[in-house]
DNA sequence: ATGTACTTTGACACCGGTGTCATAATGTCG
DNA sequence: CGACATTATGACACCGGTGTCAAAGTACAT
């Protein structure tokens, strides 16, 4: 079985390889009957062009690299699905790079990813949207890329990202509203713009419902289990315990519920617990925990689409969206 | 800034491009001068070859694609950090390729995945790991491959898999340890080997022990969380109930000790769980699971690696390994 | 000094596509 | 029907590397 290149789908259709390269590319000033005689001998030889010479020739690799350091397995699977969703819709392919890097280095590695892989653009999700230097230094460096669930304001690159500030806002009026004054507040990693979103959503609420904000119920997280169980330690150990825990995210949640049921506490009975984001175990523990949902898929799916759109037309209009986040009430919160 | 290339390089070192190419590729015949020449004439221009032209001259695309099904999220990046780990070490990419189909459709699609991207070799984690068609199919196709966790026999291809078996004995034997003789089981999915294997570790450790086995107490699952929780509503239905509850993964272990909970049984005192893959809902929910960590990372990390060096030297011998799985006692297994 | 073997080097074709431009074929209009 | 514009097609260079092979250079034995 010969390998089936331009150079036999010329022969083989008695035409050059020029006017195969564009039938293959639907380019204009190929005759009806020509083009229908190429694409006979594409069914014919089951012709499949190589991308890697495409590459060459375009100086493209139709790939997209996806950057990306969380804690949180869920939404990384969940970015991930929903960037390979875009990619394969315009026959792109998806390159993972997990980076633990900050400042300087992370630099030299995404420019060593860059020059090593060739890759046409790049998604950045968190922390690494909300970095300004990354963001400089591709821009200088020209290439594309799509920031998902950032809030850095910069209305010269494609961001879609979430309302995290309603989010946060609409779940403390959600306990508010079943009677709880003393609301402690887990934050998440200060690299993440979120956690500065999620947090004064969670402060407006309480100033518009009259609640005094009490910098004492506020633990440091940075959105891993293990910080959530250090803030849980923290809260719960407080006197008087607050009625109410909101976590920044499902994680930090699961530890304060896990450390609470350690403590003999019923929950919601004793104090009431809610988390961000709507991740697996929010549903997979008892009692469930109540938490904003946010369509990390569609985030991703709309960044990564309009990024191809964007390295395919550079003069297309930058996208920039903001998608509502949701409230998901389960057991883990109840009235006072 | 111009495009440095070898072209360039070769200029400005005052050789021609095939030697710039020997350098590149470490290959014998250059003198000493000539190859410190050149390298010094890489670091001044910083040049890095270009893999995609590389891939076309070599046939090669320098990308090694992952093939998984698995509804455990940290499963799949678990697998994916071994994965990159062994590509990043031999300058590969890894490219992902999440995929639901079985049969036809699904040798149908990977040979889409194959004519589109031209990967070097496949990693297959389960269920494809255990699929003879799609194994018969890349065989064939000259596609080099590699399984992972795959307890299929075939020792003409690359297989890096932990013994199932030898856990699933090792944890039932700890439960028949703390007294219990009703233990029940949560089988996974049908098209995995490892369920089998679990299975058979548990039916062992029962005969070892003088416990008949009584397929009552076995339920049909399929390793996600919701099948968990079908499978505990039967058990935990049984009268009289088992004292413990055996799950071949922790996620349907968590909805096991999520129905418990619900239900006002105390874990571990009314009723013992136990897991398989210490995933982390493992440790985040309360009480702990006791269940049976894999070296999974440490497996696709071979896995792969074995599979670069069979793609640059096909007649590298066949390896094949079994690595140990290791017992995690927590708290929701406890003496009847 | 000369022959022989081995090392070093470069010219050139090639991988499988795309871009440029000249030329051939066809269409339009006075 | 001829002049001209437009469309269709192909020849050829090129993308940035690698493989082949011949030629030049070097080492050593005679």
């Amino acid at each position: 079985m010969k390998k089936v290149t331009i150079n036999s789908v010329a022969e083989y259709a008695g035409v050059s390889k020029k006017t195969v390269s564009r039938v293959l590319n639907n380019e204009p000033n190929v005759s009806p009957a020509t083009r229908e005689k190429v694409l006979k001998v594409f069914k014919e030889l089951d012709y499949k062009p190589n991308p890697i010479a495409r590459g060459l020739a375009r100086n493209k690799s139709f790939i997209i690299g996806c950057l990306y350091d969380n804690p949180s397995k869920s939404y990384i699977t969940r970015v991930q699905s929903g960037a390979l969703e875009a990619c394969h819709k315009f026959n792109y392919n998806l390159l993972i790079h997990p980076c633990e890097l900050r400042g300087d280095e992370l630099i030299h590695n995404v420019d060593q990813l860059l020059t090593t892989s060739r890759l046409d653009g790049l998604v950045l999700t968190p922390p690494f949207s909300d970095s300004q230097e990354l963001i400089d230094f591709l821009k200088t460096q020209n290439i594309p890329f799509a920031r998902v669930a950032s809030a850095l304001e910069d209305d010269t690159s494609i961001s879609v990202r979430s309302n995290d500030e309603q989010g946060a806002y609409e779940l403390t009026e959600h306990l508010i509203s079943l009677g709880h004054k003393e609301i402690a507040f887990i934050k998440g990693h200060q690299d993440h713009s979120a956690t500065e979103k999620r947090f004064s959503g969670y402060q407006n609420a309480l100033l518009n419902h009259g609640i005094e904000f009490n910098e004492g119920l506020v633990a440091q997280g940075n959105f891993s289990y293990h910080s959530g169980a250090d803030s849980a330690k923290q809260i719960l150990d407080l006197e008087p315990m607050p009625t109410a825990v909101f976590a920044s995210n499902d994680y930090m949640a699961a530890a304060v519920l896990k450390l609470a049921t350690q403590r003999q506490l019923r929950v919601p009975e004793d104090i009431s617990i809610a988390g961000f984001d709507n991740a697996p175990i929010a549903r997979h523990i008892w009692p469930g925990l109540t938490t904003i949902a946010q369509p990390v898929e569609e985030m991703t799916r709309q960044a990564v689409e309009q990024l191809i759109l964007q390295i395919s037309d550079p003069s297309t209009e930058v996208y920039q969206k903001v998608l509502e986040a949701k409230l998901i009430t389960r057991e883990s919160t109840a009235a006072k």
